[in-house]
DNA sequence: GTCTATAGGTTGATAGAC
DNA sequence: GTCTATCAACCTATAGAC
């Protein structure tokens, strides 16, 4: 009876999940640590104890995400054998960020992205890396035309396009005047791949294309 | 004598240049007032008597950069033609970001993004929304088989490419061991309006093309 | 318009009782 | 492990002399 399934969450858990929705709903500088301990019902002093310091809660609350969205990937990726149609290796690269978690860890995420400061940067080198060099293999395989440069740069439009998503997703309905709902997640999954796999399929740009400066 | 072309920067105006650097390396609410003043080497007391608030000094800082680049947008547009070409369209919203000001004023504007409150977005809206409109019938107009709805969505991810690439860029060096130079900016333009063109021009999602949850 | 000084509030982190 | 109480530092904004 001491781990159960459905227990209830323990202090060091409440203020992770409280962390995981500030930090994602209002970034790093602008969440307080009373912020936290007061959504988590906890006492202030608690964060101090079991996590030090307000930045390694950020990067503990960070991780905790991060590791099983990547281990998803990588099985994903896996999963769709030697040769992965690009449609594969991209929904394997995009599909685990669309996961519904209990606090929307997604925002948390993007925060990252958001988030200047080199400690951030660090810690998203430090858990992407890899990922990222196992993805861009297998795309260099399914794309033998385009030179890994190309192709790091399209991972990064790509990337672009769904912190985007899931950062701002939510002004999409105001903005588009109710026409877009990225609340439909498989749809709006499909409609990325869609997007960026027509991307990464393009002919390379050769040096200059007739794009030089401006319009016109 | 009293505006001649190189003066030297006012007060207010140096407050600016300072405010705009500062919010755009490390954001709103990591930026104090003291950091700017100390920055721009005025005291602190001026930033509130020609800005009242922290706040109204941001909407300054970005409504002094984003007003010529939303200008720049229709005029491009319009030198396009009746009838531009979806290069042409896409060269004429994302070029004038690529322009390089004294204080790297893309950065403030990618910090737009990454702003969850709600003032920032109203204000992103504001400077935003007739833009956006006159480029979505310019490009229902060049891609007649998609609707409205998907043309609001892949312009949703070309932004979201743009932004990371203003707010990200300075990292791809480091993650693609020097293969991606992000200052070569003529370069990086035409590569990200060949990727987006392609996303646009992708046969339209209907509903399920058989990538409805996962791979494999 | 520009300064000094300071009010008034919040922050991250810690000390120490229980 | 969890609390109360508190410290020292920082913040935005303003009052008032010049």
């Amino acid at each position: 009876m001491s781990n159960t399934p459905q227990r209830v969450p323990d202090t060091k858990e409440r203020i992770l999940d409280a962390a995981e929705k500030l930090f994602g709903q209002n970034g790093f500088t602008a969440t307080s640590l009373r912020d936290i301990t007061a959504e988590a019902g906890v006492n202030l002093a608690a964060v101090n104890y079991h996590f030090q310091t307000k930045e390694s809660l950020f990067e503990a609350a960070i991780a905790r995400r991060m590791e099983p969205v990547n281990r998803r990937r990588i099985e994903l990726l896996d999963a769709a054998g030697a040769n992965p149609t690009l449609e594969q290796i991209l929904l394997a690269f995009l599909s685990p960020l669309f996961v519904r978690h209990p606090n929307e860890a997604i925002g948390l995420m993007s925060q990252i992205l958001a988030t200047p400061d080199s400690f951030v940067r660090q810690l998203f080198k430090k858990h992407l890396a890899g990922v990222v060099n196992r993805f861009v293999e297998a795309l260099q395989q399914a794309l033998p035309n385009l030179t890994r440069t190309e192709i790091l740069w399209r991972l990064h439009f790509t990337a672009g396009s769904m912190a985007h998503l899931m950062a701002r997703g939510s002004v999409l309905p105001e903005i588009s005047e109710g026409l877009c709902n990225p609340s439909d997640r498989p749809a709006v999954l499909a409609r990325l791949v869609t997007f960026a796999a027509a991307g990464f399929r393009a002919d390379a740009w050769g040096g200059d294309a007739g794009l030089g400066g401006e319009a016109a």
